[in-house]
DNA sequence: TCTGGGGTCCTAGGACCC
DNA sequence: TCTGGGGTCCTAGGACCC
């Protein structure tokens, strides 16, 4: 049996275990540039003219109105929070696959079927005891399965957030529960295809022969398929999974017109992706650079553009990599736009020990002492306080907005929570 | 004034190889 | 008269997820 076990609302959550006397109230999280809302507590998601992903400039009225509190993201808080949620579930299943920030499977298949359920309850106590966090456990034999048993344990009151899908009764009456919607791998364009053939729930869409799922929706629907109908069809792996991308992109506090100022904050991104990239013990073939202006805005004129470089030898030397970076950036963009926002991608991630050398170059290994003290630095004092001189000054001109930001309660000394003796 | 960011996997088609 | 078959690699685009 596999458990999916996911924090409610995690972000706002983790903002309310510092904040015990918001409890009760609405609160939000909002993206970056306090630009849209991205995360919501179950006070705010009942408010229905609060809808999630909703430009917050749209309904501050609303906001307002039911005096919601909002939050600026405070992603070195959510990940660490995050990593104490994963090593107590570690004490629970010695398989657990991180699935995202805040969502990971595990792997039960040891623990007695007629005790699950009591375990799911310790899972959850425990989670909630040692850090605050509130979440929800679904059990069942499937990924697919315990995915939206981890659903009915959130959505139905009586469950208290912990669901098992054990019996072939117990299937069923959950297939026919869930819309096909709310199934997990089915989004906006299958559900539009296989609604037209009369499919409303998950149970429907576990009816159509398996051929005509596989055409319609490829390889990846026919796992959905078999996972519905009880079938493992989806790996299940404890390995730490390392990204084969590694990309950054953020929409400037203001619009810029100047190349010099975005190739700044290309640098930075470019300085910021590669400590990724050295992290993970990987080098990155390629590198693909992108900007563009504001496609929202109808005054503004629109351009967008974006191109891939090939390196001539795989590195992860930052330095480098700012170099090819701003070559690429020269040569897409264009005078006499707005941009917003500028991208920086690492492609073609292989690990450091297979790069080879090409006739007229070794691999370069000069700057890795460097780099080891800097990434060293950054780690013990903050993100990017040291970095390369190419990233320039004046980073107020393009950093984003983030006024409501939370303390980093867990991270930095000189934020922990005071309490008055 | 103001509209997120970071990923994965799959497929088709083109270019190229022997 | 008659012009193959089997394969790899890469990229762009689509779909999906949190």
């Amino acid at each position: 049996m596999i458990a999916l076990v996911d924090c409610n609302s995690f972000y706002a959550s983790c903002e309310l275990v510092f904040r015990p006397y918001l409890v009760g109230r609405p609160v939000v999280v909002l993206s970056n540039n306090d630009g849209c809302i991205i995360a919501a507590n179950k006070e705010a998601k009942a408010l229905t003219n609060i809808p999630m992903f909703e430009p917050v400039f749209k309904i501050k009225k609303q906001l307002l109105e039911h005096k919601v509190v909002f939050f600026s993201s405070n992603y070195t808080l959510y990940g660490e929070m995050s990593q104490r949620v994963i090593n107590i579930l570690k004490t629970f299943s010695d398989r657990v696959e991180v699935y995202s920030i805040d969502e990971s499977f595990l792997d039960l298949s040891d623990i007695p079927e007629e005790t699950l359920e009591s375990y799911a309850h310790q899972i959850k106590d425990t989670i909630l005891r040692y850090t605050g966090l509130p979440v929800g456990v679904g059990i069942a034999p499937t990924k697919v399965l315990s995915k939206l048993a981890n659903k009915m344990a959130k959505k139905r009151p009586e469950n208290n957030y912990v669901c098992v899908i054990r019996s072939e009764a117990d299937r069923i009456e959950a297939l026919k529960w869930c819309a096909v919607k709310d199934v997990w791998g089915i989004g906006k364009k299958h559900r539009e295809r296989v609604m037209n053939i009369g499919v409303a729930s998950a149970y429907d869409f576990s009816k159509p022969p398996l051929a005509w799922v596989r055409k319609e929706m490829t390889v990846v629907g026919e796992r959905t398929w078999r996972e519905l109908n009880g079938e493992v069809a989806m790996d299940f792996t404890t390995d730490f999974k390392k990204k084969k991308a590694i990309g950054t992109a953020k929409s400037f506090g203001k619009k810029l017109a100047n190349l010099d100022i975005i190739e700044e904050a290309c640098s930075y991104y470019v300085g910021e992706v590669t400590e990724v990239l050295r992290a993970q013990g990987s080098c990155a073939s390629a590198l693909q650079v992108y900007i563009t202006t504001n496609y929202h805005s109808d005054r503004d004129q629109q351009y967008a553009n974006s191109i891939t470089v090939k390196l001539a030898l795989p590195t992860n030397d930052t330095f480098v990599l700012i170099k090819e970076a701003k070559k690429a950036l020269h040569l897409i963009y264009k005078a006499g736009y707005r941009y917003k926002k500028v991208g920086v991608n690492l492609l073609g991630i292989i690990p450091e020990h297979y790069v080879q050398g090409n006739l007229f170059e070794l691999p370069s290994t000069s700057n890795n002492k460097l780099a080891q003290v800097v990434d060293r630095l950054n780690l013990k004092f903050g993100k990017s306080k040291v970095s390369s001189a190419l990233v320039g000054t004046r980073i107020k001109e393009w950093e984003l907005i983030k006024e409501e930001r939370s303390p980093r309660y867990t991270t930095q000394w000189n934020e922990m929570l005071r309490i008055k003796g």
